[in-house]
DNA sequence: ATTGAGAGTTTTTTT
DNA sequence: AACTCTCAAT
């Protein structure tokens, strides 16, 4: 109890002190926030609260797992409900799922099968699709739902011409989804906002069970997950929210910054605590930082201050292109880690869009420095995952129509376009599922003999695999493998991407068969269907990992690093082009710069590059504008041509670092954490190495490829564009074949 | 029905 | 530059 407050300041106190009513903390960047909550819940904890009263909100996963753990160690043995916004609702919506017209069963679709179901319902109602794309649609609709508006009341501003096809198309889609026994994201919260809203019984229910109500990150919630804290805490208004105005980044997501500035109004005897004091960084990076959110004009006034040394001046530094900059970095880190001055882990680089973190990663590798990388082609999201996954939705939940119609012809089954219209159609004017028509293809006259056949063996295989009952999710996914002959088929190709695909299915039997030990209550399937769902890229980002961090903006909230540096800052990047419109989306950007600062400890450097290779092209760059709003006084500032820093120097392949060294890296684990896996033969073979012509290989020579590493040309035949050779790979692949010309073959020390 | 080549488009951020 | 989609050929 004692040690629960020791070393806190006055202000942290209270808010750890703080049981019963409304609280806001506002806490600025550094401030100990999350000490903060965990001993406040700890606190609770001591006062005999039981665990389960208490609900922890937050936005990622992460956030969750790490306060769940930070509470066991304050409190052992005392688990209390934590998670993201999302799986509560998905949790509470499989107890109420009649509520929404839906059963228990319901499968949550990713973006991509909402886009899908929404392409298919734009189809359906034959709208134009050059008149809109989906995706405006998707975002139109995603808005809609974040703020509460249902299918039938939504009203488009007269004149507003997106809007009135908005109008047609969200009251299908969401039809779509409820025949098909599904949700988007967006409606896990607006499913359970409507429940609270319309039935006070089990709102008073939730409200009983959940008294002391935690939110993270409060600046970035929408109006639907207000509407659920709020509807959680009328009878028990223990509602304490956490956040930063100032850090507010999610506002395209519909993130609602009213939330958190009227929470006083809403909550009229709230106590407001605020956490000012920063811990984190040195004066002149928070003064740096200060300075710059000074220019948002909406915005609640907070003074930032820290105890802590003046520290080094924050580096801006103008480099040549994107090359130079990503390599001068890396050299530089690569540096400080040989002179024993810092560890890879202690370096982060920032950047707005995921699609710069090429030209780093080439950097960390010329220098043989370890590094990852949040946020790639995540494990989740890839076809043949997700193909299998499909088939395990369609086995927990028949009348998936998104699921039916990935896995049908899926590996291919000779069942095509008009087949499938024919099916559809049958199923449609006969109310049945898809299973059902499939069944009963034979049925069906409009469909040709062989098209029916194959679509009743495919209903057989559905309904065979259906047997399984309660077979562990390993077991169920291995029947689904064999059953559906997609693993045969995988292996029968010659295709060597494929090869790859089968490892991964490998490693998704693996994440299967350790969910099987933590999990095996009878709603298993379901429940493993729910956690890959709710995945997310930042979720994996490892702090013990020793290695260098390249990841957005955005994904950098909530962290922090001794040396950090912010990359690209340029117009048209930081501030984003499609931000620079609006006055509200130009401050968003700059709170997002605001957060990649204040991420800072010791050192900050800010740079950018005079010319960009981007989409192909070479651009000039024009520096951003929030340059110009930076404090001179606590800024170094190196220029492109002050000769004594930027002699002229090419960074080829020999750098001071020495030989390659391959980072330490297991592709099984990279693959799980969902962490893009760079290899140097892939970077050797890729953008940054020119083309080779094919005459340069010959006999017995050396080569590498991207995927499968080092090898030796046995073979060659064919000359000029045709010119082909087979090469024995070191790896397990073996021998292949390649068209020089188009292969991404490339001689070694090349 | 499946595959391949060419055209056209793209990515800001994510539960 | 990389990706997806469309259309034509098999």
């Amino acid at each position: 109890m004692i040690d629960l407050l020791q070393g806190l300041t006055e202000a942290q106190r209270e808010a750890v002190l703080h049981v019963d009513g409304p609280l806001l903390i506002l806490a600025g960047p550094g401030s100990g926030k999350t000490r903060v909550i965990t001993h406040r819940v700890a606190h609770l904890l001591h006062q005999g609260i039981p665990p389960s009263q208490i609900l922890a909100l937050t936005f990622t996963n992460k956030a969750a797992d790490e306060m769940r753990a930070r509470i066991e160690q304050l409190a052992p043995q005392q688990s209390i409900g934590a998670g993201t916004f999302h799986r509560f609702c998905a949790r509470l919506l499989r107890k109420y799922a009649q509520f929404a017209g839906l059963e228990a069963n319901y499968t949550i679709y990713d973006a991509e099968e909402s886009l899908k179901t929404l392409c298919r319902t734009i189809s359906e109602l034959k709208i134009d699709p050059t008149l809109f794309g989906p995706d405006a649609l998707a975002t139109a609709i995603s808005w809609a739902k974040n703020n509460l508006v249902m299918p039938q009341q939504y009203e488009p501003r007269p004149g507003n011409a997106i809007g009135a096809v908005v109008k047609r198309v969200y009251p299908a889609y969401q039809e779509r989804l409820r025949r098909s026994n599904a949700v988007d994201f967006d409606d896990l919260l607006l499913h359970v906002a409507t429940l609270l809203r319309e039935n006070s019984e089990v709102r008073q229910d939730l409200d009983e069970r959940y008294r002391y109500i935690l939110v993270d990150e409060y600046q970035d919630t929408n109006l639907a997950q207000y509407a659920i804290a709020r509807a959680l805490s009328i009878d028990y208004p223990n509602l304490a929210v956490t956040g930063d105005p100032d850090q507010s980044i999610y506002g395209w997501r519909g993130a609602n910054l009213h939330n958190i500035l009227e929470f006083e109004k809403d909550f009229p005897r709230v106590r407001v605590v605020r956490l000012e004091q920063n811990y984190r960084s040195t004066k002149r990076i928070l003064r740096v930082a200060a300075d710059l959110i000074r220019h948002n004009v909406k915005r609640k006034q907070k003074d930032l201050f820290t105890e802590n040394g003046e520290g080094r001046p924050v580096r801006l530094v103008t480099y040549r292109n994107e090359r130079e900059e990503a390599q001068e970095i890396a050299a530089e880190i690569a540096a400080e880690i040989r002179a024993g001055r810092r560890r890879p882990r202690d370096f982060a680089i920032f950047y707005r869009i995921n699609a710069l973190s090429r030209a780093f990663e080439a950097g960390m590798h010329n220098q043989g420095i370890a590094y990852q990388l949040v946020r790639g082609l995540e494990f989740f999201k890839r076809k043949e995952i997700k193909d299998v996954l499909a088939y395990l939705q369609l086995l927990n939940n028949p009348r998936d129509e998104g699921a039916f119609l990935r896995v049908i012809n899926t590996p291919t089954r000779g069942i095509g376009k008009t087949a499938l219209q024919r099916l559809t159609d049958h199923a449609r004017q006969h109310a049945l599922t898809l299973l059902e028509a499939a069944r009963d293809a034979a049925g069906i006259s409009t469909l040709n003999k062989r098209a029916a056949t194959a679509i009743r063996e495919f209903a057989a295989i559905v309904d065979r695999l259906a047997q399984v009952g309660q077979d562990t999710i390993e077991e169920i996914l291995g029947s689904v493998l064999s059953d559906s002959q997609y693993e045969q088929r995988l292996q029968d190709s010659g295709d060597a991407d494929d090869q790859e695909r089968l490892a991964n299915i490998q490693e998704l039997l693996t994440v299967a068969r350790q969910f099987d030990e933590q999990y095996d209550g009878a709603d298993r399937l379901e429940r493993f269907l729910e956690q890959t769902s709710l995945v997310s890229d930042t979720d994996d980002w490892q702090s013990q990992n020793d290695r260098v961090t390249l990841m957005t903006l955005h994904a950098s909230k909530g962290l922090e690093f001794p040396v950090v540096y912010l990359v690209a800052v340029e117009e048209g990047l930081l501030p984003h082009d499609r931000s620079s419109q609006r006055p509200e989306q130009l401050e968003e950007e700059r709170r997002l710069m605001f957060v990649g600062i204040t991420r800072a400890q010791e050192e900050l450097q800010i740079s950018r590059a005079e010319y960009r290779d981007f989409r192909g092209q070479r651009n000039m760059t024009v520096p951003s504008q929030f340059l110009m709003e930076l404090p001179r006084e606590d800024m170094e500032i190196r220029e492109l041509k002050s000769a004594s820093h930027c002699e002229e120097r090419d960074f080829e392949e020999t750098t001071a670092a020495g030989p390659y060294r391959e980072p330490v890296f297991p592709a099984s684990l990279a693959k799980r954490a969902g962490l893009r896996l760079t290899t140097a033969a892939e970077l050797a073979g890729g953008s940054a190495s020119a083309p080779v012509s094919p005459d340069v290989f010959h006999h017995g020579m050396l080569v590498r490829h991207p995927h499968y590493g080092l090898g030796r040309i046995v073979a060659l035949s064919g000359s000029g564009s045709g010119r082909k050779a087979t090469v024995d790979f070191a790896s397990a692949v073996g021998r292949m074949k390649f068209v020089l010309e188009k292969s991404p073959l490339r001689p070694v020390g090349n």
